[in-house]
DNA sequence: CCCGTGCCTGACAACGATGTCAGGCATCAT
DNA sequence: ATGATGCCTGACATCGTTGTCAGGCACGGG
């Protein structure tokens, strides 16, 4: 039984210890040193110490891809996840949600940047899919995500977050774009501005999109004529939109209030602001948080969003399909909030 | 031998296509299709677009996974990063910067948060370890990374960054801290300060340690009596900043400026600062340059680092290591740099 | 004293892929 | 015509683990 014992002893130095190089330790059979690693009832307590033991003195440590080829449901305890880019503040702190909800389950994430290419968006998730992944959460930016029917139709969760997707049917979760950028309108009116300028990111965003048509309809409601509202779009960055602000406030009947569609283009006019000396002029109201906001000269009013509770109920909902919630999909909203710091109280000029 | 064509050719429905599937259908052995799959020589081209076709037609995907179970050197093409939280802006531009130069090769990066906790750390390289990756890069917070030493020495790739690791041999990138500190209280000096105080993180903190180690030699080299200054450490947030700040500044022989090791104190600070109005009287120099310093009133003057310069080092040292670099452990140091904006060339009042 | 009943245990196949190796077939020199 | 040479190709073992299943042993009831 224990004849073995010794012809695995002495490979420690390369090649990471097996499981047979366990049970020969322990002299016992391999499948008893699979049962005692995953707690697994039916085994003796002095088996279980003497396995124990020698898994300990060889270092071992179980090989979880070996395992999820074998076991049932083929499980990899791991997720992808896809965003705008790691680095984005927004995009990250969704990120350290999920994180957070996904390790209480063992559940570890691949994270990718996407950089608003397409062409990435269906690479990347053919990488993770190669990896054998359990989940995958993504901000899609391709025209559709289509190519993905496959995948998903095969029994992968997939949740989208911060824009719903296109020609697939799945569970997304997102921010009330339009209606926090309504609410960012009537506020701004509601301190008297008739005046008021929209600069926007990309069209072919669906954020974008949504958040402009937001606040047009607003200023239609309240009867404002849509006509003449100065449009600015297509900026990514804050270099673009610091011009486009620029060009606005200078040019012939400059707008009283702006409204900044995300927080990079906020950013820019706040830059624009000051170098005009407008910041306590121009009303401005952002959308997006950011961190510092308060403490600005004025404060910066913002239409927040939150990303620690799209990050939780993404992470949630993934958690459900991979439990087997076969429901019909569904689009989770999550509320922004208007934050008020000052920027977005300062009144029309008198005149 | 193209017998069993259609054998498979059903279960499109669940459970995804194996190399099995794409062989029936295609008329041609597994093994074929593992040579098409891996762009192997050997196959004639009108073999490989018959592969190539079924592959397609059943949307079959490689299984990384179980490739990597027996290919040689057993590569997973997928590295562990552990950082203090991934929606840390300093953190989250070294991942970015790692994911740039990893996606080169293929590699995917899986990512996690420590929150500073040494048990985390050690949880977190196990379940990395468990997912067989093939290297790992790390901030270290546990007071010894020795338990990492058995899989560093089989030949598990590390780099350790931000801080350097105790108790194991391993290459790391970090930045001059201890230089930076030092820049910080020259340049303050320079402008005549003489009463300067130090606010910093918990000295349990490499990188604490040596701003502040940085910061107290250059005020002796300068000749000031380094007993009497104010050194405040222990802080960890914005709060515990502010208010330290703000016992600082209203207690007696209160100094003329301020070095704050870190940007979540840079903050703390900026608002006690604030709240006394005594932002352009007061100097200021933060270690951790952070978005919007520039417009600030005053602008924040920092000591920069480049997490996106350690971040790309940090990759291509791992690359190198998992190429099979043999050479002795390196510690890399990535230079930070003094940024001017205006707070840290505030003049000592007149008096 | 025999047999059923549990409890532990290990042999074996299988997961999906790749490394090895041998075989089939054409081509080419002798 | 014959053997050598290459090019393609697939059978098979194998990677490290888990699912299945059957066997061994102790115990208790009849």
């Amino acid at each position: 039984m224990t004849t073995m014992s010794n012809r695995y002893q002495a490979d420690s130095a390369k090649g990471r210890p097996t499981m047979r190089h366990v049970a020969a330790l322990a002299g016992v059979g391999i499948k008893t040193v699979s049962r005692v690693m995953n707690d697994e009832p039916g085994v003796s307590e002095a088996t279980r110490q003497r396995v124990l033991g020698a898994s300990q003195q060889l270092n071992y440590q179980l090989d979880m891809a070996a395992g999820s080829l074998r076991r049932t449901g083929r499980q990899t305890l791991s997720i992808g996840l896809l965003l705008p880019s790691v680095a984005n503040p927004f995009s990250s702190e969704i990120h350290r949600a999920m994180e957070d909800t996904l390790a209480a389950r063992g559940i570890a994430v691949f994270a990718a940047s996407l950089d608003d290419d397409p062409e990435r968006e269906k690479s990347l998730v053919a990488a993770f899919l190669g990896r054998r992944v359990d989940g995958l959460v993504l901000t899609p930016i391709a025209r559709s995500q289509s190519y993905a029917i496959p995948e998903h139709s095969r029994d992968l969760p997939m949740v989208f977050i911060d824009r719903e997707p296109v020609g697939i049917d799945a569970d997304a979760v997102v921010t009330d774009n339009a209606v926090g950028a309504a609410r960012a309108a009537a506020h701004l009116m509601a301190r008297g501005h008739t005046k008021l300028a929209y600069l926007g990111d990309r069209p072919d965003i669906q954020t974008a999109r949504e958040r402009r048509r937001g606040f047009i309809e607003e200023l239609g409601r309240a009867g404002q004529s849509t006509a003449g509202v100065p449009v600015r779009e297509g900026l990514h960055d804050e270099e673009s939109a610091r011009l486009a602000a620029l060009e606005i406030l200078t040019g012939e009947d400059p707008p009283t209030a702006i409204f900044s569609s995300q927080n990079l283009i906020t950013f820019g006019v706040m830059r624009a602001l000051k170098e005009l000396g407008a910041s306590r002029r121009v009303a401005l109201v952002g959308f997006d948080d950011f961190t510092l906001a308060d403490i600005m000269e004025p404060g910066i009013t913002v239409i927040a969003q939150h990303p620690e509770r799209i990050g939780k109920l993404a992470a949630e909902r993934l958690l459900a399909r991979i439990d087997g919630d076969g429901g019909a999909p569904q689009t989770y909203v999550v509320p922004s909030e208007l934050i008020q710091r000052g920027s977005g109280e300062l009144p029309p000029p008198a005149g």
